[in-house]
DNA sequence: CGAGTTGTCTAGAGATTTTGTAGAATGAGT
DNA sequence: ACTCATTCTACAAAATCTCTAGACAACTCG
């Protein structure tokens, strides 16, 4: 399960999507909008510009928006920033794989399935932007829920 | 992520899924082969009894079995019991759903993304049995009879 | 029956992570 | 100067995770 903190970062990141490209939204205004609270969201923010993710301008007039266009921050690349590994356990993690102490890592049979599952939420994940998120939001709920398949080829397209 | 307590309970089941049906295993075994505290499997093992996945029998020749065949047990349900929902948020669960306090459900699009990777997971693991995670693990055997061979008939005792 | 074996249950300790808050500092604009 | 808004450090309550202790109950064997 992913934390609140991952929640509130993809929900601040799809409001930030949705203004005008040039633009910046308020701290405060992205709280309200979306309940998450303030000084949390400060911290969670902070971190998303060290990542690269968004720029920030203090000041009157200032606040954030994204560094890159929304059709280029994936989902997967937020939750790694906030969250870690997309993979259920660290040693079937790609991208930031670590041993695990206690298991001989070639036979270790949860590993192997937990390679496909993180296989399964990567092939999600890292193929939605931002952007196609959002458009997730135009779309008849019925049609996302019925099929994974076929919703993911429409956000693919 | 997942918690050791499931790691540890898959592979216990592992375990239980590779000895002759109708044999128990020792908690002592199971815990000194997989490299798990005794008494912490003992409440994973209780629990996963509770639940009906294993079968116990208590004194002299008691131990632990499964329950069922390792092919009527998916490594889905066995998460589910030991670490909760496979969705990443809650309100993208199926069977363990609960609604969400921070958003109206019908147009966040995090949940909607969430959902697709619920499917993604689920597709995984409740399409994994244990007898099909043990399948992944076939290795040649003379690599078996080296560790793993020497490690069971001790546990074998 | 009695002794040894093995799982069961309750309680909780210790560590870590999560979810925040407070308040001063920094930088930008007018 | 003054205000606005992000940034930084520090902290703390709450929840969760990981693991242990110890008494207890059920079972087998002789």
């Amino acid at each position: 399960m992913l934390t609140k903190k991952t929640k509130y970062g993809l929900k601040a990141m799809a409001y930030l999507a949705g203004i005008e490209p040039g633009q910046t939204a308020l701290v405060a205004d992205i709280a309200a909008v979306n309940q998450i609270p303030k000084k949390f969201l400060d911290a969670i923010l902070s971190e998303l510009r060290n990542a690269g993710f968004v720029y920030s301008k203090k000041g009157k007039g200032g606040g954030y928006m994204l560094a890159r266009g929304a059709g280029e921050i994936t989902v997967g690349d937020l939750v790694r920033t906030l969250d870690g590994p997309l993979a259920p356990i660290q040693c079937a993690s790609k991208r930031l794989y670590r041993k695990c102490d206690d298991c001989d890592e070639a036979r270790c049979t949860v590993r192997l399935v937990m390679l496909k599952a993180r296989d399964a939420i990567a092939d999600v994940l890292d193929n939605t932007t931002l952007e196609q998120m959002r458009g997730l939001g135009q779309i008849p709920i019925d049609a996302v829920s019925e099929s994974a398949g076929a919703a993911m080829d429409m956000a693919r397209g």
